[in-house]
DNA sequence: GAAATTAATACAATCGATTGTATATTTGTG
DNA sequence: CACAAATATACAATCGATTGTATTAATTTC
């Protein structure tokens, strides 16, 4: 590898001292406008390019934020990044994005990474089934914000943005009760994860305020993947009679599984015979027919005002101790897998949208 | 922010110098074993972190590696990303990432960035419509490895991975010919894109082969986005007389969105009356029905070629100047969109899958 | 037991940029 | 013109870790 340009190297062809090449490429006024030409034609000229490693060493600010979850790949955190990389542009910061796979020891990796890189604050949505945060200790140590995002701890004293998990999931469950479904499952997670906890929460206070039996064979907890959901539906078919007329499922990629199969190997009628929803709006839920009732996130809004948050902690070091948590809105997005065709509520506003609170 | 620990700190404790405290963490032979496990001990203790700046800064080495891609959420690049972690976790190389969204000023600013961090390489897939890569100067006359996987631009000499774009669009035109479709048009993009340029040809080649007439109007460029793809069946069903009786799209999202749109406001039946292909295998594409006859790309496969053609290139300085260029086979996936039910192919091997190059 | 090895640690320079202080030069003021 | 103020630049320390060289102490060898 090539030995790179430095300040050094552009003071010394200039003939004068390398803090004022320093002062010259920050536009500093200590520099005179002729010398300050010099030092940037001859910067561009050879290529210069500051080293952030010596620049952050120096000043203690990497001007970074990193952020981690559990996919990339899965739509709400794509958009949550998106939001991220927004809100951080805004306020000229650079982002640096991992996955962790929802694997535990990998967060821990690439959280200590990054702590070592000196990042000024972490946006984190952890992995399930980690009931606490004491891998993050590092950052709050260290007085280094953290901000949590969708996912999280339920008692550690850490900014969050978070959507009304139990809200939501009870509106969903409220919905197909209504629209004539009474028999009703739910699909579940990981219960050490909070978001799946609250989301059962909402199930059942939904079944319960109206009046409906609620038995523990009615919640199914699964790692909430396709081909798990395809087992789970495979036997649910064979063995359960009668069948149950709705599926409340904690995620969408579940929701879908279960769809496609239901639609493949059985004669069971979506929505007809069993409504379907799931969690969290992703593309291909519109794109399966019928389409997907489920709940949006605002993922974008969520990523932002993450962002935001995090960049307030880091900009102003005083109050950050004042820990606060942001709720966010969600959305309930009627689609044809839960309503029968006939139905009222279907016909007069069949793509109908519920903000949830 | 509070002052985190440093060697100097450890050392002024133990009463040590700080190389002796620093060879102590490096686990060097020229430590004595009482003193490395007080040191370690103290470390452990206050919770020291290395600081990568300075050690970086000292040793001209990161073991990072850069990844830019156009849309993280897409399903090709995020596989893509998967495999690229696990090679250079094989090396214990970190691995950071960032989305241009195809937006050419947004990659030339994080390429940027990460040269001033002093990443040891960089994985791109560039922005579409760029023809040359003459921002990736910097790492190149710098010597720092550069590989370009699945989109690259025709001329560069840069290491890259890629698919054999105008056989795979050869190949699953050919396909739709033999299934009796002959009336194709074909949905592309920005023709200064090197793979949708490749793809047109490989549409051509597999017309002309056939003796099927050839007109420039069986071509359409757009921006290969939903809605865009929206407005061009929208105006095609309303205008074409006759319908072609297929259409090859360059990517999936665009072949999605048409069979949704032609489903939900058209009697065009696909396969029946119009067969439908796309490009990448994005999970929606068997989620939708019928499900999206494609070309896989072998995305994990390409990701971790790609890192590591990288880390060769890191590790060995001499030979870095044999360009090399890397073609992943291509798989395609035959599904429902472009079988009609009674077509002999069809029936025999209804979700065949065959590989390409 | 004295010289020669070896082991353990200290000293000091270095990576590249930033920044407080000092110095030299120019400009302005009465 | 002499002195103060402002301008432009140089000097030197620093951020935290690494590493070549020097020094001291302990061990081995004959």
């Amino acid at each position: 590898m090539k030995k790179k340009v430095t300040i050094h190297d552009l003071a010394r062809i200039l003939n004068i001292d390398s803090s004022t090449v320093s002062r010259a490429l920050n536009d500093s006024s200590r520099v005179g406008v002729i010398t300050k030409k010099k030092v940037l034609d001859l910067a561009k000229e050879l290529g210069y390019q500051r080293n952030l490693l010596a620049s952050n060493l120096r000043t203690n600010k990497t001007m970074t934020i990193g952020v981690v979850v559990p996919f990339i790949s899965r739509h709400f955190f794509s958009e949550a990044i998106d939001g991220i990389e927004q809100a951080a542009a805004d306020k000229n910061y650079r982002v640096i994005i991992a996955q962790s796979n929802d694997d535990f020891e990998k967060e821990k990796h690439i959280i200590e990474g990054m702590f070592m890189s000196r990042i000024d604050g972490l946006l984190l949505s952890p992995t399930l089934g980690t009931p606490s945060g004491e891998h993050l200790n590092i950052f709050l140590d260290n007085e280094i914000p953290v901000v949590l995002f969708d996912r999280y701890y339920e008692n550690a004293r850490i900014n969050k943005v978070i959507i009304e998990d139990r809200n939501a999931a009870f509106t969903i469950t409220e919905h197909l009760i209504k629209n004539g479904f009474k028999n009703l499952i739910h699909l579940t997670g990981n219960q050490d994860a909070v978001i799946y906890k609250k989301r059962l929460q909402g199930f059942k206070e939904a079944i319960t305020k109206y009046n409906l039996p609620f038995k523990e064979e009615m919640v199914h907890s699964i790692p909430l993947l396709p081909d798990q959901a395809i087992n789970f539906i495979e036997k649910l078919v064979e063995s359960s009679d009668p069948l149950p007329d709705g599926i409340v499922c904690a995620n969408d990629v579940t929701a879908l599984a279960i769809m496609k199969y239901l639609d493949a190997n059985t004669d069971v009628k979506v929505p007809e015979d069993m409504a379907i929803t799931g969690f969290s709006n992703e593309p291909a839920s519109s794109i399966i027919k019928p389409e997907l009732t489920t709940v949006d996130q605002h993922s974008y809004e969520m990523g932002r005002k993450a962002a935001r948050m995090l960049l307030d902690s880091i900009e102003s070091n005083d109050d950050y101790l004042s820990r606060q948590t942001v709720v966010v809105r969600t959305r309930l997005i009627v689609r044809g897998s839960s309503v029968k065709s006939s139905k009222s509520e279907a016909s007069l506003d069949k793509f109908a949208v519920k903000e949830i609170f």
